[in-house]
DNA sequence: CCCTCTTTGTTGAACTCTCAACTAGATGGC
DNA sequence: GCCATCTAGTTGAGAGTTCAACAAAGAGGG
């Protein structure tokens, strides 16, 4: 039986919209920007950040594919890729023999340590840049409402 | 000759990572729930809407790229894609012998109010109803702060 | 009119992501 | 020990996106 459709008021209605626009127009400008000037995808730059702050620069695909709220397919694809570029490697797990541990490697320590002044420097001028000090605030507790659960 | 990066402070940090994490599960929730639904990805689901709310539900191509913040190349597929579907067609634009009209079919017009409910309900469930109202408003402001040119 | 520059839209290749199927090893009950 | 079940991770195919290259037609200056 077909219940009655709650739908958005114009708040509502005007803050999807916005809210979907400039997502998207931030998170492509962050992904060409990292694509072109560390050839990489945010997504990968991600996996690598989350590597380089782990202890020993190392961490189980499935914890890294959680950290990173990646797929384990969609992690398993993109350390093969960061593979190839020397960038990451694998080891067997020494304490599960299912297990494989992401290691970064120097290189790629090095590319990210490369990259990241710049990418800062856009999530800045994309973002941080057009926001008080106040709406930062706000947009922290509107990320951690909509993450809860 | 270097520069001094501006690193972000710890709730800046916090609020990016809260932010990319609590985007990427809504836009994963979304796509996830429209592919099983209706068929099609978030992003052809909006292209539907715009030519819905377009005169005669049909638009130039390049309007319609602009409207759903897309690149040329990407709505190109897209449309095409939607054609197979059935969904959409084209037409020559009587006005531009370069332009073509992307227009919404019977069929598209169907499939997109047939998946509206679940989508709004589907919006609603992971992002309105864990917002106060005040923070509604605030994702609107912080939104176009970040759309403004 | 002619030449140049711009705009419109498409195309193919390379890349990334998703989904379902699958292997291999761990786990728990009996 | 044995079996069913669960978890870790990979794989391949199909779908979507990006990028650069391209063809075709409009626009504007001389």
């Amino acid at each position: 039986m077909p219940v009655m459709t709650r739908w958005l008021d114009d708040q509502e209605q005007a803050t999807w919209r916005a809210f979907l626009s400039a997502t998207r127009a931030l998170m492509d400008s962050l992904d060409r920007e990292l694509q072109h000037e560390a050839g990489m995808p945010h997504a990968y730059y991600e996996i690598l950040v989350r590597l380089s702050e782990a202890p020993e620069r190392q961490m189980r695909m499935s914890e890294l594919a959680d950290a990173c709220g990646s797929s384990r397919s969609r992690l398993s694809h993109a350390v093969a890729r960061l593979e190839e570029s020397g960038w990451v490697k694998r080891q067997d797990c020494p304490t599960d023999r299912r297990g494989q541990l992401a290691v970064l490697t120097a290189d790629g320590h090095r590319v990210l340590v490369e990259a990241a002044p710049g990418h800062v420097e856009g999530v800045r001028r994309h973002l941080f840049d057009r926001l008080t000090k106040e709406q930062v605030a706000q947009l922290r507790g509107i990320s951690e409402a909509v993450l809860a659960d």
